[in-house]
DNA sequence: ATCCTGCTAAACATAA
DNA sequence: TTTATGTTTAGCAGGA
């Protein structure tokens, strides 16, 4: 798996928590065999990555030259299956980490070796003919397969940033680069072998494979002559195979290849479109039994698993299954998709991160258009103890290329100064704490960020909720559907699924702003807006009593579980204050981020006006802004609603308008009334 | 240091 | 019984 799903994920929070759950959500799909550390990569795990990936070429070329020895002599019958298993491990290793290694390291161990760069190079070049073609295919078509998927489902869940000694932004940025690594890794570790494989003689290239890596107007002009032309190509009885797209017609080529190879020789891994054409008019692509769509007695057609004892069978197969129909055409336009997604999402990247490291060099002081979380920036596993590294100055400014995984850090850091964004995100700050402060402004600029980064969003769950709730067409959310909505937002939560959703539960809860609401088909959530306002936290509940204080409490229910409640109520009204009073006090003990609309409706309005004004479209029609409005939501005109949760929530009324209310009989939730009792706690 | 708040885990309840 | 959905509480940690 591209991500241990599992893997507790230190929460910023410090509560480390492993919830072997994790990921059902994003990764379910994801079933990939090969353990790829490409993500969730540590910034001292890179390191160590590295090291290790290093080692892993090296070792691969050292078994390469073994073999080599052994066999002297470049033969290729691919059907040395030992050797090809004991290279497939290096391999695929490094395949499938591709971000780490750069070219110049790649260089470094090459020149490493005992042998001179020449010779490891002929070496190299038997090497290929033996394994690679084969192996190189399997390998990156499976990396392809699964970088694609795990893109498309949670488009790359970056670094998991638990280096807590760095600002936010920096971590945003080291991100950016390690997507764009990651990417440009994969496509040059591509070409590097194709290109390898181009150079060998008596090999033709596995010309699917090179489809993997190319540019999207090559795929394009490859689709369009797999549904254009073949049809034709088909009835002239020929098949000019168009990298696997060739299987309707594919029948059994008579082996021819030499001819071939001078094309790629000369093609060199540089593939213009007009070499693919070439090659791929060559009616020989199976000769060798390297048909990429074969590889290791499997077809490796999207879907197919189907085993082969030998070549003709499976192209026998290909045929018979995969011959161009609906269905073929079909997987092959999503395995277009799929690559060029990945096309995509490589350039969009390395756009951005363009513009950060323009912006980070030039120091300006004016926001990026960029979308790196604009406002705040996010990330959880920052922590405070960034203070050390605020005063970026101190670090050395060592210009690196993009292609290091490390360095970045080190010049971000030189350049970005907490300061120089809302905050230094702390853990998971929430944006909205103090302030009503819509996020919504937030999230659609930062967006894609969030939808492609896994950071942790810097909102508080409630805000979020919310968000959703309120940006639904109807103002209303089944819980479902709020948690596809977090999901589709935000790549962090695409993982550790029974953690955030158990939190969003939770926090549908507790906070009273927002109701849960039944009609015929079923319940879904709205927002109170007027209560997010008011105190968005703990409202619905009991006192807060846990924590350092309010021991008192603690003690008297410890005491009595059972009767929390009724102690709770009783002492929360009874015996203190007069009903009215309290409710007031309840009021004004809602913390005091509200204290603009505590007390008098008038304040109330203008918060509420204010509010609306920041939150824009996205507040109409719910509450009408009246202080005095039910406040209950929106409720949708179409069904017959029913408001299970303190329809009338007494609370509802005394509203930022007013101890009116105040007698609320525990009757119904008695705990709701409770945070009357918190008011009294405070005076006590 | 204290208090407030948010987050997470967990226990528990209930309905399908 | 299992699962999804809700509710409530405890404890931890960050921020003011």
């Amino acid at each position: 798996m591209m991500q241990e799903a599992g893997t507790a994920e230190a929460t910023s929070n410090g509560t480390a928590k492993q919830n072997g759950v994790a990921a059902e959500l994003g990764l379910r799909d994801i079933r990939s065999k090969s353990a790829t550390p490409s993500s969730d990569i540590t910034a001292t795990n890179l390191m160590t990555l590295q090291q290790q990936q290093a080692l892993q070429v090296a070792r691969q070329l050292l078994l390469k030259q073994q073999q080599q020895q052994h066999q002297s002599g470049a033969i290729k019958s691919p059907k040395s299956n030992e050797k090809q298993a004991a290279l497939q491990v290096p391999v695929s290793v490094a395949m499938m980490t591709p971000q780490v290694i750069t070219p110049q390291q790649m260089q470094q161990i090459l020149q490493q070796q005992v042998l001179s760069p020449q010779q490891l190079q002929i070496l190299l070049q038997q090497q290929q003919a033996l394994m690679l073609q084969q192996q190189q295919l399997q390998d990156f078509y499976k990396k392809q397969q699964e970088s694609l998927q795990l893109q498309l489902l949670q488009q790359q869940h970056g670094s998991k940033q638990h280096s807590k000694e760095v600002s936010t932004q920096q971590l945003a940025f080291q991100q950016q680069l390690l997507q764009v690594q990651q990417l440009q890794q994969q496509h040059l570790l591509s070409l590097q072998r194709q290109g390898l494989l181009s150079i060998q003689a008596n090999q033709n290239l596995p010309l699917h494979s090179l489809t993997q890596g190319v540019i999207p107007a090559e795929l394009q002009q490859l689709w369009k002559e797999v549904t254009g032309t073949h049809v034709k190509e088909e009835f002239s009885g020929r098949n000019n195979g168009h990298r696997g797209l060739d299987l309707s017609s594919a029948s059994p080529v008579p082996p021819k290849s030499s001819h071939l190879n001078q094309q790629h020789a000369t093609t060199n891994g540089q593939y213009s479109s007009h070499a693919l054409k070439r090659e791929s008019s060559a009616p020989d692509e199976h000769t060798h039994h390297s048909h990429p769509l074969y590889a290791h007695g499997v077809c490796k057609w999207p879907g197919c698993e189907a085993v082969f004892e030998d070549f003709q069978s499976f192209l026998k197969h290909l045929n018979n299954e995969h011959a161009l129909d609906d269905r073929s055409t079909a997987q092959c336009r999503v395995q277009m998709q799929v690559v060029q997604q990945l096309e995509l999402q490589l350039a969009k990247d390395k756009e951005r991160l363009q513009a950060m490291m323009t912006h980070l060099h030039v120091k300006s002081t004016e926001p990026k258009p960029t979308p790196q979380p604009l406002n705040l920036v996010s990330n959880a596993t920052l922590s405070k103890t960034a203070p050390g590294a605020s005063p970026p100055l101190s670090l050395p400014q060592t210009p690196t290329t993009p292609t290091t995984p490390l360095t970045p850090l080190s010049q971000a850091h030189s350049v970005i100064t907490p300061t120089s964004l809302h905050s230094v995100g702390p853990i998971r700050r929430r944006y909205s704490d103090k302030y009503s402060m819509p996020i919504s402004p937030d999230i659609g600029q930062n967006k894609e960020f969030y939808m492609n980064t896994d950071v942790r969003p810097p909102f508080t769950y409630a805000s979020l909720i919310r968000q959703a709730i309120l940006e639904s067409p109807e103002r209303q959310l089944t819980l479902n559907e709020i948690y596809n909505w977090f999901t589709r937002m935000f790549a962090y939560f695409r993982r550790n699924a029974a953690t955030w959703k158990g939190a969003v539960r939770t926090n549908l809860s507790l906070h009273k702003c927002f109701v849960r609401v039944e009609d015929d088909f079923g319940s879904f959530w709205t927002v109170d807006n007027e209560e997010f306002i008011r105190g968005r936290h703990i409202q619905r509940g009991r006192p807060r009593r846990h924590g350092v204080d309010n021991n008192n409490y603690d003690k008297l229910l410890v005491q009595s579980p059972a009767l929390v409640k009724n102690i709770q109520t009783s002492l929360g009204y009874g015996p203190v204050l007069p009903a009215t009073f309290q409710a007031s006090m309840a009021e004004n003990s809602i913390p005091l981020y509200t204290t603009a609309s505590i007390g008098s409706p008038t304040l109330n309005s203008l918060a509420n006006a204010i509010r609306e004004e920041m939150n824009g479209a996205m507040d109409h029609g719910n509450s009408n802004g009246s202080d005095s409005s039910p406040g209950r939501s929106p409720l949708p005109a179409m069904h017959h609603i029913n408001i299970k949760e303190e329809p009338l929530d007494p609370e509802e009324h005394e509203g930022p308008l007013s101890l009116v209310t105040a007698n609320h009989s525990p009757d119904f939730d008695h705990h709701r009334d409770y945070e009357d009792d918190h008011g009294n706690e405070d005076m006590l």
